[in-house]
DNA sequence: GCAAAAGTGTTAAACTTACACCCATGA
DNA sequence: TCATGGGTGTAAGTTTAACACTTTTGC
């Protein structure tokens, strides 16, 4: 599993440290093997929860979405291991610590990792790719915030992803353009955030794309 | 694999007839096993040739991207089996023939096939949705045409795939408008099409992506 | 000549961008 | 009272959709 979230202001990545052979200490993507009577996607579930130690009803929460799967024959020195990826956008969690194979569990802000184990490194890169046009066409940003969130959450996990800044007017009126995008909570108390006007809260909508698409700026779709 | 053409103005897909149980006589989308020092890419190329029969050099050519994997226990009687599922758009090509495990192979066009074996109907499915938003955001509707086009004829890849209608000139503007979408053929004669004026040559360009998204008329990005 | 398809031109409507401005809060 | 982020207004620039019109072919 490729893992995501947007903490303190960067694109993080849910790294664990090996406790095994092959690759004895190096960090590595969460994952493992599928049971006999699992599909890839219970698998990863239950793995994610296994080598993180996050609680099982945040796992049972989290959006998980299938990337592609690796089966180069040489990909793991032990044997012949077809991997099937997964990309999750999660918000702020809990620390997650780790479990199973996992000597450790830990957010690593983007680009500062060393190389990681197997093809992880490609993985990886695939994964950022997919979530930065994901964006674009589609309405999974609310999955980086808390069930209840302000626009100007919302559009710092855009600037975050992409790595631009966004014109706040303009963002607030082409998010609420899309009937259903996001959907403002009833008689929610105002979020006041330190500084400045309290803004309104908003719950993620039944809509699972912007229409027209929230396009980076100058930005081929990379 | 799920694979694709643009045939007699209507959208159709390859299909097999298995020549064994399970499922013996019904049709299903071509495929097979990975054999132990492939990959599943390279395993998909070789199971297409074999079950069509067609030319090792057409097959060579072929614009293959996997599409997902589907891993329930139970998706195949016999006994556990993962599908890592491909799409391929391709020209207008010679009539397959059977061969290795089909009895027969042929183009169906949408919507005229009874139900399919295996989860195969899910997968086409799937492939389906895919190929319709690729289109939007990618330069891939040239994968359905042949090495030299006109503009009239990948505006009607377009139209059929999407099933509407699109305004000839604005059209032209609009492909003609990402550099590197087309090339003009050099030197070349222009096409006469029994009726009508001329169209010049084109050939696919180097660009993967057009910019603005060539969107649907009307449509979300379904 | 007529129908058909390629290709060019034109214009009104829609959308986007950039930025000015007011509001409500904490410090 | 000032800085900060939320939220609204608006005009210029750009893009798009719709359709009129010319060109070149087969019949």
């Amino acid at each position: 599993m490729a893992v995501f979230t947007v903490r303190d202001g960067a694109l993080q990545i849910l790294l664990v440290q090996r406790g095994q052979e092959p690759y004895l200490g190096r960090w590595a993507l969460p994952g493992g093997f599928v049971l006999p009577r699992e599909s890839a996607g219970v698998a990863a579930r239950r793995e994610l929860a296994e080598e993180t130690g996050l609680a099982a009803d945040t796992v049972a929460g989290l959006h998980l979405e299938q990337l592609r799967t690796y089966s180069d024959p040489d990909r793991d020195p032990r044997m012949r291991v077809v991997s099937v990826a997964y990309t999750a956008l999660v918000p702020d969690l809990p620390e997650p610590r780790g479990g199973g194979d996992a000597a450790h569990a830990r957010w690593v802000p983007q680009g500062r990792w060393e190389p990681l184990a197997f093809d992880h490194d490609r993985i990886l890169a695939d994964a950022r790719t997919r979530v930065g046009a994901k964006l674009e066409y589609t309405s999974l940003a609310t999955e980086f915030c808390p069930p209840e969130f302000t626009l100007g959450e919302l559009r710092r996990v855009y600037e975050t992803v992409w790595g631009t800044s966004l014109d706040p007017a303009n963002f607030r009126r082409k998010v609420l353009a899309t009937p259903g995008f996001v959907a403002p909570v009833p008689g929610a108390a105002r979020l006041t955030g330190g500084r400045g006007k309290p803004a309104a809260l908003y719950r993620a909508g039944t809509a699972t794309a912007p229409h027209p698409p929230l396009l980076r700026p100058e930005g081929r779709p990379a």
